[in-house]
RNA sequence: CGGGGCGUGGCGCAGUUUGGUAGCGCGGGUGCUUUGGGAGCACUAGGUCGCAGGUUCGAAUCCUGUCGCCCCGACCA
């Protein structure tokens, strides 16, 4: 390719609303025009990334006996009603696009693909003998996120690998499960990025077992936790770990203290001298329901402590059966509008009396109540007295009449022990998502009736697991990773193209053609190579070629005339003048070699 | 949706407070000079100041409405 018909047009300031880095460089470098608010075009030099990481992810997964389909983009309403996610991912802050046909039909517009491919696989899919089958595509997907941002990081349309596979039994998906983790870990590292595997939540998606791909890099939008030996790494929203042990509330008998205005833990502590972690802290929250109820919830947690939402939020789940779709803090103006104004703020107990709900027009009214293990490991403790500037002091759960269910609400954070080993102390890092694994269980193939007949004649749903890869983030995450001041640094294996030949100054005809013969061969041989043929200066097309990330360049210049050209790579700093066929040899070694280390 | 901010040539910005008919840098075009890390000089094209109303002799500037975009939070590959 030449680079004066590639359509290049590369800005020397960054557009005033990117705010990373990797969203700065892909406008400066031509690579994206964004067309609205999450929606990009992908220019031709992105898309010659977007299909080297497609090839790899497609060699990496048919390696595994993976099938490449392609599967629609507009579902009917139907299959997501069936499986009881129409509701929740339309309605309220619902991230499915979805419109209404010429005959009043509604659809939406895929943001994933369960649905769809759990209803074909039953179709298909009869017997135990045909299992199992893991059927993947990579496509463009839509999800009205509620905010877009940092460019392809997070669209509203973008290009994911997502496969799905189905199985006869639990012990299979886990197989495939392990087989999946091993592909991934092989694409991440062919892509030339480094990545770090961790437990996460299966979150809106549900099933069991789940692991996330995080590329480490600041813009990260999860928080994750490490322990330093390796063996313990989980996304925030799922990590558990030992909480610092608590300073031990002498036993007494409980009684009533005065604490006016000491409505917070902080002056509680300050005005008693009490430490927080002897204190329990009570958060009424307010779960609204996918059956439309609104359930009040009632939490104990040590007061030197936090919740965790996501752990909250399943734990709910789990206990009603039902799926949490919002979750807030129970409000003063949410309880008048239920007509309840008398709750004592900043005194509640674990106790607090269900008979404040009575009022309500629309909750629940009854509370349910989970107390942490940080709150129930408490054997004398303080807290709120359910009476205004009143607190309790050396009571127990026991005193109080109250056996909540105990949970783990907590919210892990850095610095706490690690459940492995009490001496590891967990780190956190910021990492960008591009890479998802779920043990999805039988939920879809149950809820869409999608089974087959196993060995003993009998019907029964598909084990099923499903694996997602953001190929579009994961483009941009890798400039995230690999980039320095003067541009991208593109990783060879996924680079626009893997060398650019420039030619210093297109007058001399002999640099030009001397550029050429090198340009040629290297095409010839298979090289993935741009020449730079623009009458530009030598340095505006240096600093291109910087900017836009080509890992190696062929300088055809002064030296042209005894047939030199300069071998350079984008990082390190040895350039060397070579006569060209032995820089072409040289350059032929150096990315094969590149490309043999990948693959170990 | 709540909170904050911004819309002025392709990009980055000034001008708005105090109304007087739009400017700078980059980029584009032409010419000359230059030619190994975003060149210099000269000439030149390009903007109904997001849009719609209103106030005024006069609006980028004041008022009202509206649309779009960005940042912080909930969502996620």
């Amino acid at each position: 390719m030449r680079v004066s018909r590639l359509m290049l047009v590369t800005l020397r300031d960054a557009p005033a609303d990117a705010e990373v880095i990797s969203h700065q460089l892909l406008l400066r470098g031509g690579f994206i025009k964004r067309v609205t608010s999450g929606i990009y075009a992908y220019m031709p030099l992105l898309w010659k990334v977007i299909k080297k990481i497609t090839f790899i992810v497609q060699e990496e997964l048919n390696a595994k006996g993976c099938l490449e389909t392609l599967l629609p983009q507009l579902h009917p309403a139907e299959i997501w009603k069936q499986s009881g996610r129409w509701d929740g991912y339309t309605a309220g802050e619902g991230i499915m696009f979805n419109l209404i046909d010429r005959q009043e039909r509604e659809f939406g517009l895929a943001p994933t693909h369960e649905e769809v491919i759990t209803k074909i696989a039953g179709e298909i899919l009869q017997s135990y003998k045909q299992l199992p089958v893991n059927l993947y595509q990579i496509q463009t997907k839509f999800r009205d996120e509620i905010r877009p941002r940092f460019g392809l990081m997070r669209s509203r349309e973008f290009i994911m690998k997502d496969a799905y596979s189905f199985h006869a039994n639990e012990q299979n998906l886990k197989y495939t499960y392990t087989e999946m983790n091993d592909a991934y870990e092989r694409i991440f590292k062919r892509c030339g990025i480094e990545t770090v595997a961790v437990d996460a939540d299966s979150g809106a998606i549900g099933g069991a077992e789940s692991r996330e791909f995080m590329v480490t890099a600041n813009a990260g939008e999860d928080l994750i936790l490490l322990s330093p030996d390796k063996k313990y790494a989980a996304n925030q929203e799922k990590a558990s770990s030992h909480p610092p042990s608590a300073n031990i509330l002498k036993k007494g008998k409980p009684k009533l203290i005065e604490t006016k205005s000491q409505m917070t833990i902080k002056e509680l502590c300050l005005e008693q001298n009490f430490s927080p972690d002897q204190v329990i802290k009570v958060i009424l929250l307010l779960a609204k329901l996918d059956n439309s109820l609104s359930q009040p919830i009632l939490i104990s947690i040590r007061g030197d402590q936090d919740i965790n939402e996501v752990k909250l939020t399943n734990v709910i789940s789990k206990h009603i059966n039902s799926n949490v779709i919002k979750l807030s803090a129970l409000s003063i103006k949410d309880l008048k509008e239920q007509g309840i104004n008398n709750i004592p703020f900043g005194y509640i107990g674990p106790d607090l009396e269900d008979s404040y709900l009575k009022q309500s027009i629309e909750w629940e009214n009854k509370f349910i109540r989970f107390a942490d293990h940080t709150a129930a490991n408490l054997e004398s403790f303080v807290c709120g007295a359910n009476v205004v500037d009143y607190h309790k002091i050396y009571a127990t759960w026991s005193s109080l009449g109250e056996s909540p269910e105990v949970v783990d609400i907590r919210k892990a954070i850095p610095g706490d022990s690690s459940l492995h080993d009490k001496n590891q102390k967990l780190i956190a890092k910021r990492g960008i998502e591009i890479g998802h694994i779920f043990q999805l269980g039988r939920k879809y193939s149950s809820s869409l009736e999608a089974s087959f007949t196993n060995e003993s004649g009998k019907k029964e749903p598909f084990w099923m697991g499903c694996y997602g890869i953001g190929i579009s983030r994961l483009a941009q995450a890798a400039i995230e990773q690999n980039h320095d001041k003067n541009g991208i640094i593109w990783p060879l294996s996924i680079a626009p193209f893997e060398v650019i030949v420039v030619v210093a100054n297109m007058k001399d005809e002999v640099q030009y053609k001397l550029a050429n013969e090198v340009y040629l061969d290297l095409k010839d041989k298979g090289v993935d190579v741009l020449i730079d043929d623009r009458e530009e200066r030598a340095g505006v097309k240096f600093k291109d070629a910087d900017l836009i990330g080509i890992p190696w360049k062929v300088i055809a210049g002064r030296e042209s005339s005894s047939r030199k050209v300069e071998l350079v790579h984008r990082t390190r700093k040895d350039p060397k003048l070579l006569d060209s066929n032995e820089a072409i040899k040289e350059l032929i070694s150096e990315i094969s070699n590149y490309k043999k280390s990948l693959l170990h």
